[in-house]
DNA sequence: GCTCCAAGTGAGAGTCATTCTCAGTTACGC
DNA sequence: GCGTAACTGAGAATGACTCTCACTTGGAGC
């Protein structure tokens, strides 16, 4: 129909590697930059849906896939059966700390050591889920308790 | 129909903590001790209806829950979406090691570091999952490959 | 031994996150 | 502009798990 040059964000690009840059895809990863803290595959949908109606949900679950395999974003838990998601802060193996009050998502540098596995056990891959409280929020509800 | 003093093994009240014992959760109890290294769910359940058919699927869940409330057994991790359990070596705090060869599962130290989380955050549960291949089955497969 | 009753059970429908399929669309190299 | 393969939307399919409900049964009290 037109010869638009396609002018999504070059930044768009990158969280999907060296595939097309789609509309879809751009709005996706621009929604999940704006996200705080962790998200599910579905909340997502819903952010990216109120701004561009018409992007399916299968469509998110394909872009957070391509984007996690990227490293763009981490799988860093789950809550109620879905998958949380949140934006990588460095591209370093490293884990995630999830505030379970508002969502928060800290790095957390990995501490595996190899001395407590078994001997001759060679680690394939592994996943370190870790929730609690940030500080922000343990320091507000201190203030409400107290 | 008949006053027989139900004789299920004492062992199998344990998994339950105080509850009733049937012969159901006597059943599924032995069938989890049995299961060498990590299992679903359904297989549990396909191997506790090999020896009593008729247990149904929703049984072996409670069961399941309830032994893991009991801290009889753990969750371990996930494959292809479905939980694997597996039976605890010991009560105190711990993590596992799973074998993606033959599925056996070995106890691992919890090394969570509290000085790699951000300051302030308080920890209230987490998860580690590892896979790999043991000494055993790497010894295999090398043997083979060489 | 008998009775009572709450815990436990079986069957299967329901729920929900996620994946698959497929025809149509579109970015992009040439 | 053209060709094509990657991508998309819609919704059906899948599969793990939970819920419901009528029925059964273990175990305590008498």
């Amino acid at each position: 129909m037109s010869a638009h040059p396609p002018d999504f964000s070059a930044a768009a690009r990158l969280p999907y590697g060296t595939r097309r840059v789609s509309r879809a895809r751009a709005a996706i990863a621009e929604a999940a930059s704006e996200m705080r803290g962790a998200f599910t595959a579905e909340r997502l949908h819903e952010r990216v849906a109120r701004e561009h109606p018409g992007i399916g949900l299968a469509t998110v679950y394909r872009a957070v896939a391509a984007m996690t395999e990227a490293g763009y974003l981490a799988r860093v838990g789950a809550r109620d059966g879905a998958a949380l998601y949140a934006v990588c802060a460095s591209e370093e193996h490293h884990h995630h700390a999830v505030c379970e009050s508002c969502g928060a998502v800290a790095p957390v540098a990995c501490t595996l050591v190899r001395a407590a596995l078994p001997p001759g056990f060679a680690v394939t891959h592994h996943e370190l889920a870790i929730y609690g409280m940030c500080a922000d929020c343990a320091r507000r509800s201190g203030e409400v308790g107290a």
